[in-house]
DNA sequence: TGAAAATGCAAGTAATTGCTTGCTTGGCAC
DNA sequence: GTGCCAAGCAAGCAATTACTTGCATTTTCA
């Protein structure tokens, strides 16, 4: 009875028909984000949905299960940050561009999610789980591939941890600006992975 | 009858007695901080105060005062900043090293008030107001200085906001790791100031 | 068409929350 | 002592919130 998990269905009115589930879980997401879990009340989270109240609790168990199916969907960051370090890159400057879209991408991709994991880090035992690895795990991911190419000697030996931490933080803390203060950075995106790679590499000294 | 500052009284007790209204505002502080705005209601706030809950409006006129006054806290952190920056450096790498610890001294001192600013940023006018110019803020004066430096031919031709950016939000991540997902960064934080310094400075390529 | 499933609607409930009122108590200054 | 002021205490109040129940209505689909 709960959500049975029909999802052929949508084919007859073309766009407008959101399934109502999706359409709950879009409105919390939203809410959520912007006001953090209490402020998002199960009303506000209905009216916004286009749904009545009573529906919001025959989809979902309670409000936390609203949440804890919304976390679900970063469970999986560490694999695509991973999977986009696979490739070739003919330099590395070339890998840390890529590497400073995929992550970019995926915070702007699930901002929401990642609000509400900042917002509410140590107020449900369910963020704490989730979120409390996830911080790390960007610069993590990238400190290893640093690690890699130092072994192979194809890097002095520099930090690669610090190397890394300063890397995500440059896109972490842009991403905050823009979506949660709402301040433009006076700089197209793409820009800021190119300096922020050339800076890394060549420092602020080692310029021609 | 609201707040009548007078402040020369606790000559009697010693340490323990702690002004009443000092004793609410602090309460406030850590729970706003922890559990939000909405989370840390009037009541929990004069439990961890020791006070009685009427006491609490007996001190200020409503809940938003509470948060408007603790918002005073942080409006000084430009001025802190490029005063930090004021005296004389033997080298660049100084300076910066010197930068960091005034900018994570300013996050740590005062980490209340910057998550509650993080957590509220735009569902309290006074929050946004407050804090909306805030993130920038450390980024510029940085900037600043280092275009200074440019145009003085000390430094190549890099683009310095995109610098500043890198170094301020390194610092700025490593304090939210720590003070809000709790995580230890297995480095300490002096340790931290000079490593990004450096890799600022050099780059992770032009090392010896 | 007809049954089943999904949704709407009205109403209500117990708990919480911000805030108030009236009164008492206790300490300090004069 | 007397008067004043800060604080405690008890009680309450109106609004909100998460969540429920019962029933009517619509939608889906075989």
């Amino acid at each position: 009875m709960d959500h049975p998990d029909i999802e052929q269905k949508l084919g007859g009115r073309g766009e407008e028909e959101q399934e109502t589930r999706e359409r709950i879980l879009s409105a919390a997401r939203q809410l959520m984000a912007q006001k953090g879990y209490k402020g998002a009340t199960t009303r506000k989270i209905s009216e916004l949905a286009g749904v009545n109240e009573v529906t919001v609790f025959r989809h979902f168990k309670n409000k936390v299960g609203i949440l804890t199916e919304l976390l679900k969907e970063i469970m999986d960051v560490r694999e695509q940050l991973e999977q986009g370090l696979q490739g070739e890159f003919s330099d590395l400057k070339q890998m840390l561009v890529s590497y400073a879209r995929t992550y970019y991408g995926l915070l702007v991709e699930r901002k929401e999610i990642f609000m509400i994991c900042m917002i509410e880090a140590d107020n449900h035992p369910e963020v704490v789980q989730m979120f409390s690895s996830l911080p790390m795990t960007a610069v993590e991911v990238l400190s290893n591939k640093l690690l890699a190419f130092q072994e192979q000697g194809h890097l002095p030996k520099v930090d690669p941890f610090t190397a890394a931490l300063m890397f995500v933080s440059t896109f972490f803390y842009a991403f905050m600006a823009k979506y949660r203060v709402n301040l433009n950075l006076e700089m197209v995106e793409e820009e800021l992975f190119e300096n922020a790679s050339e800076i890394l590499l060549q420092g602020i000294k080692g310029f021609k």
